[in-house]
DNA sequence: TTCACTTTTGAAATCATTGCAAAAATATAA
DNA sequence: TTATATTTTTGCAATGATTTCAAAAGTGAA
């Protein structure tokens, strides 16, 4: 697991200055393995800090996002949700549980999209949806 | 260009009344080579119709995705937009500009995915962001 | 310590989307 | 046709995630 002097020495080097809550709300989405949103963020972190406003939980989210160091998902259209997993990855939502897993994937898969000579794309994100193994089941 | 009476028979099939006000929106979803927000639609039609809600837009919108005419695209996390175009295809968005831009994608794209064993996946959005062309050129 | 700058905070505002119940339109039955 | 049942549309109010804003707290430099 990634430690704490690591992941304060990352903030240092994306020009991020590692205060007590950005450090803390960084930690815990790099590490969580689930795709938290700024809500769950916010309700695990804020007894360990004693306090915390919500409001400081989306501006350092947003914070990162720019910065690179982790994802804002889309998936859900009724909320977002963050990834610190920096892997090459797609994601798959169950509409039945609603449940979001990480996927693997090939680095090259740009080489199946035509027509994106000329765009300088830096961000790509897979969105899979249908229903996960259990759910599937239970039907 | 589908005709009016062709895309009346497709809301037919998928078992929708074809109403005035779900014919239009179907119709101007469906030849918008945009993708058009709620709002835009409501804008674009509220004079043809005469009068129209904000409200029917965005439930008919809904029935819409939800019987898989068309689709929802949540690229841009500020607003959902819509798009008609049935063919399998990846979207671009211009971090600078806002333009998304239709781009095609091989059938096989899934292949590139590793881990859906398993899983029934019933759709698939690849979301590609950066610099358009005209956008970099400036820069 | 003082001063300038950065970060956090909480309350209020925003705004896209949805809920709801009434009105209008349409289909069905008699 | 007329009466009745069902579906669809409508507008307004409510919702709730996210942002704005200005004050308070924290931090580093001199």
């Amino acid at each position: 697991m990634v430690s704490r002097a690591e992941l304060k020495e990352e903030l240092i080097k994306a020009g991020i200055r590692p205060s007590v809550q950005r450090l803390a709300i960084f930690e815990y989405v790099r590490r969580s393995c689930q795709h938290p949103t700024a809500e769950v963020v916010y309700e695990a972190l804020r007894d360990e800090l004693g306090s915390l406003s919500l409001t400081t939980v989306y501006n350092t989210l947003k914070l990162f996002v720019d910065a690179g160091l982790i994802m804002m998902l889309t998936i859900d259209d009724t909320f977002r949700c963050f990834d610190g997993n920096r892997s090459n990855h797609a994601h798959f939502r169950c509409n039945d549980c609603g449940k979001i897993i990480d996927l693997g994937m090939k680095k090259d898969f740009l080489s199946m999209v035509e027509g994106v000579e000329g765009l300088a794309v830096n961000e790509a994100q897979l969105y899979l949806k249908g229903l996960c193994g259990e759910c599937k089941k239970k039907k």
